[in-house]
DNA sequence: CCATGTTAGTTTCATTTGAAACTGTTGCAA
DNA sequence: TTGCAACAGTTTCAAATGAAACTAACATGG
């Protein structure tokens, strides 16, 4: 049964139809979700991380020292993310930090052996559960994927900017 | 320079690398974010409406009449977050709860006229975000995704269960 | 050298979120 | 019936989050 519903008076200004389940912010919340949520447990269950924790294990884990301005932009977390989980994880001690001499307000960052533990068992863990959720594509999709990733992140990254002038109408 | 950092002693065991701007939950969950908070912004400046409100209008808004547990199924809420939206849509006269005969568990929900009106307004431009955003894809690109997203989230609910299995070892 | 503005990072406070406990209702088995 | 498990939805409480204010260090023009 349709639903011929307007409150509009006006002569052909006829409501579109949305379903959710079709409407692509809705599939990336929930797909992103799910995906968050498990390895979240993940590394919460095996190595009492979060994901915060787990981002900045993952940018300095190649052994490089970082400030946390620089984390912050590596791992797309603003910077009262990064101090947070900076802090905690001093607590842990899974991380060392030094005040910069040149810069004294610029702390250099760098994992402890203890964290470093972690990133190598972490990341064949992280690997895996990409590996299984990939598994569900051939590889040519997975090729598309990464491609369709980039685009969509490309252009949501300008209507961020801007949305209204964009959305509003043609002008 | 390379990193040749390992820490277990056994002969073949190399660490392997993990770029996070290459990891696939890394990368919808910044995409996500972006989409996210930008439909946010957009449903709060013009409407007052939250991301939850918004998603009870979308199922209601074809005239329907649910209970709080079918809207949670049908928004991937759970039903404490739906709880909580529908009570400031109480509030704010956006929807019309009475109680089932049948059973007085159930209340029955129905948007008010005023939300209908949102629903009107607001669906033009969540399809026009969503166009801009596809506007980034050719046509064939835009299927793809739909398929790739789909299979994506039925893997991802798959691993959702019981990820420790799966990602442990190979039984 | 001082004043002013900027940058790095932290803290505060209000709000949101999530998990678990709780209330009221129904279905069902003894 | 009554007694108890399951269900619908709400509330509570602690932790996570975000925005804005704040502190400390540096940079720069006068």
């Amino acid at each position: 049964m349709a639903s011929p519903r307007r409150k509009r008076s006006g002569p052909a200004t006829e409501t579109p139809t949305l379903h959710l389940t079709r409407f692509l912010p809705y599939r990336l919340s929930v797909l992103t979700n799910v995906v968050s949520h498990t390895v979240a447990k993940l590394y919460e269950k095996r190595f009492g991380i979060t994901i915060p924790e787990w981002r900045i294990i993952a940018v300095l884990g190649g052994g490089e020292t970082l400030s946390a301005g620089e984390i912050a932009q590596r791992t797309a977390m603003d910077k009262v993310q990064v101090s947070r989980a900076i802090s905690r994880m001093l607590d842990s001690a899974l991380i060392l930090r030094e005040s910069g001499d040149t810069d004294r307000r610029k702390a250099l960052l760098t994992l402890t052996p203890k964290a470093l533990d972690i990133y190598t068992e972490i990341v064949p863990l992280a690997l895996a559960y990409e590996a299984q959720i990939t598994s569900a594509l051939t590889e040519g999709e997975a090729a598309q994927l990464d491609l369709l990733l980039t685009k969509l992140q490309t252009q949501a990254d300008q209507l961020a900017t801007a949305p209204e002038q964009k959305l509003a109408g043609k002008e």
